[in-house]
DNA sequence: CCGGATTTTGACCGATCGGTCAGAACCTGA
DNA sequence: TCAGGTTCTGACCGATCGGTCAAAATCCGG
């Protein structure tokens, strides 16, 4: 694999794990066995390091989100997209735990900045879709407490299943909170 | 109110909303109209203002998790511990959102390890009181989602309900997931 | 083997940070 | 009014950061 591609991935590591302003360019040369200078030939500055770090989770979180489809009236189409978003999830662990656990704090780096926007698109979709503030809730709690938890579990020390356990057990929670049974 | 109590508000405000790491000292002093040496003066460091503006809520999150009791078998008591828990989550939101946004990636701050073993704690507790993958996930999602919900509503812009709207309604969703009522 | 392009590097810069310190300012009770 | 303690402040320090730059090293097609 080349620097330049080795070098993204030790970054977004490091920033998942110790945080994006705690790291520095200096400690990704280490990490990669190279100079900070190499790093900053490779990308133009820490910003866009990050950026170019976090853009395949972020245009893949982005598509889903767009193609949210009717998910107010049709709990088929609620399914589909709770199975899309949950894949999603798994499938960009570390920009998870990034999004949740920093975007927040760091809306002055412009990859923050859109992941914030695209936290507060899917929030309005779901927004949309709620009556009452009971639903609202029950939305916020299902979807955060999703990636919340993926994005600690690694952290807190539980040890976390293996993929295949997991994806099947959080589609079932999601459904249950989203798209019960019972309804239509 | 004194100084020394309006810095730890102004500090734990900023703290929350702009981060602990991009919050400088020097803001905080600008924010209460004094200079940064005053601020050093009724705080030993910046750490020591953290833990001080958070010592608070972390006491009493711990007292709560402490005395969590028989939460595995007694649904009753469960339910006990859910509702202190919300009204904890609600009492102190800044700290809230401090700890479920900064506390991952500021190990080495000791007020945030301290949230940190809280937050363990409290999902080992959980851990045996749940069997089943399935189970552990509808624990953390229920915990996690409750207190990221409630810490991102105010960034997100979503303008969050009265609390006396939320508390019953939270209580509503966790029960829902943690303490159905066919259960027992 | 050569020469231009790509890649790497160490030295350096300005800015910002948390923290120190000596002394000025202020308050209070005698 | 004066003295002693409390509170406040500006100047300063060392460290770290992201980023620049010119020169050195490396690579590769002709």
């Amino acid at each position: 694999m080349s620097l330049h591609d080795q070098l993204r991935e030790i970054a977004l590591t490091e920033f998942a794990s110790a945080g994006y302003a705690a790291t520095s360019l200096q400690r990704i040369a280490d990490l990669a066995g190279t100079s900070k200078a190499s790093v900053l030939y490779h990308y133009a500055s820490k910003e866009q390091l990050l950026a170019d770090a976090m853009a395949p989770a972020l245009d893949e979180l982005t598509a889903i989100v767009s193609g949210i489809g009717d998910v107010a009236a049709d709990r088929a189409q609620r399914i589909a997209f709770l199975e899309r978003f949950v894949d999603a999830l798994l499938a960009h662990r570390e920009v998870v735990h990034l999004i949740v656990n920093q975007s927040a704090t760091q809306q002055d780096v412009p990859a923050f900045a859109r992941a914030q926007a695209l936290m507060r698109e899917l929030s309005e979709a779901f927004e949309l879709a709620a009556g009452s503030t009971l639903e609202k809730l029950r939305y916020g709690i299902a979807l955060a407490g999703a990636a919340y938890t993926l994005a600690a579990s690694d952290l807190l020390g539980l040890d976390s299943p293996p993929v295949d356990e997991i994806r099947p057990a959080l589609n079932t929670v999601l459904r249950e909170l989203l798209a019960p049974e019972s309804e239509d």
